[in-house]
DNA sequence: GAGGAAGTTTACGTAAACGTAAAGCATAAA
DNA sequence: TTTATGCTTTACGTTTACGTAAACTTCCTC
């Protein structure tokens, strides 16, 4: 059974991260460690907010942006209607830039895929030379993936 | 018909980024103007190339990474045998970083869907109070969309 | 009880990606 | 001719997200 409580080195280790990071964390408000004493103890919720704001990471948020949107998931069943309104604002807002980072990424795939064709055609050529091979069975090679 | 130059502040205009910016990538190398006598000519492969740096910012991509993605569509024609294999492994590594990608938005969309519900079912029950509003009512407005 | 490993705070350093003056040329309009 | 507009270089400042070192506790083991 997983633990509910983790050490620092236990999350920096899962997911390869420094403890300075997730210490910064903390201080940037996105970590919630209690304390034992003087050494930090991580729950069950902190692992999943860690694993978020890597994941974040990985999207190109910065720190800010991933703590404003765990604020909007905890306001998300507390706020006045004013303020729900302008949650609901926000998160459209957030949908709106994944939909264009979806279009962005679907571009940038086929542009490596004609890359990846155009040093195909490249190392043919070069193979050629001293096997003999022809286009048409490097055809067969590239269709096989 | 669009012109086949344009100088900085049309390219800072029509993307909206300062001239500074402009300025920052090519001394970065990921720009390379000519010059009548000071002032920067801007060409249409220019222009492309910074219509591909401001994307690759959008997918959270550092502009050194982006100059090697130039570097590798640039190569994908040029390359030794020893080169083009590197340089499939790191299309490769490219794609895969891609995948990922494209999980992470999923799992956000899913969130963010989430996050939106229980707004909606939050302004429900303010609304309730008010309007005397049916959660029948309200399963209809949301599965509308 | 002398390390050694893992935790802590404090604080200065750093790379990336620009922002923001300061000061100077060029050219077109008033 | 002056003034405005737009371009330029040089250079120091700023924010984000940590890295890195120093100096200190705590606990375990030998």
């Amino acid at each position: 059974m997983s633990p509910s409580t983790y050490s620092i080195s236990d999350l920096a280790g899962e997911f390869d991260v420094t403890t300075r990071s997730i210490r910064f964390y903390e201080d940037q408000k996105l970590l919630f460690p209690t304390r034992r004493g003087q050494t930090r103890i991580f729950s069950g919720p902190d692992r999943v907010r860690l694993k978020l704001i890597l994941r974040g990471k990985r999207l190109g948020f910065s720190l800010a942006e991933t703590r404003e949107l765990f604020e909007l998931w905890d306001e998300s069943t507390t706020g006045s209607m004013k303020q729900l309104e302008l949650l609901m604002t926000k998160i459209q807002e957030k949908k709106l830039a994944l939909e264009q980072q979806l279009n962005d990424i679907a571009m940038l795939q086929l542009e490596l895929d004609s890359a990846e064709n155009r040093c195909l055609d490249a190392m043919n050529e070069l193979n050629e030379e001293q096997t003999g091979l022809e286009q048409h069975d490097l055809a067969l090679i590239r269709n096989a993936k």
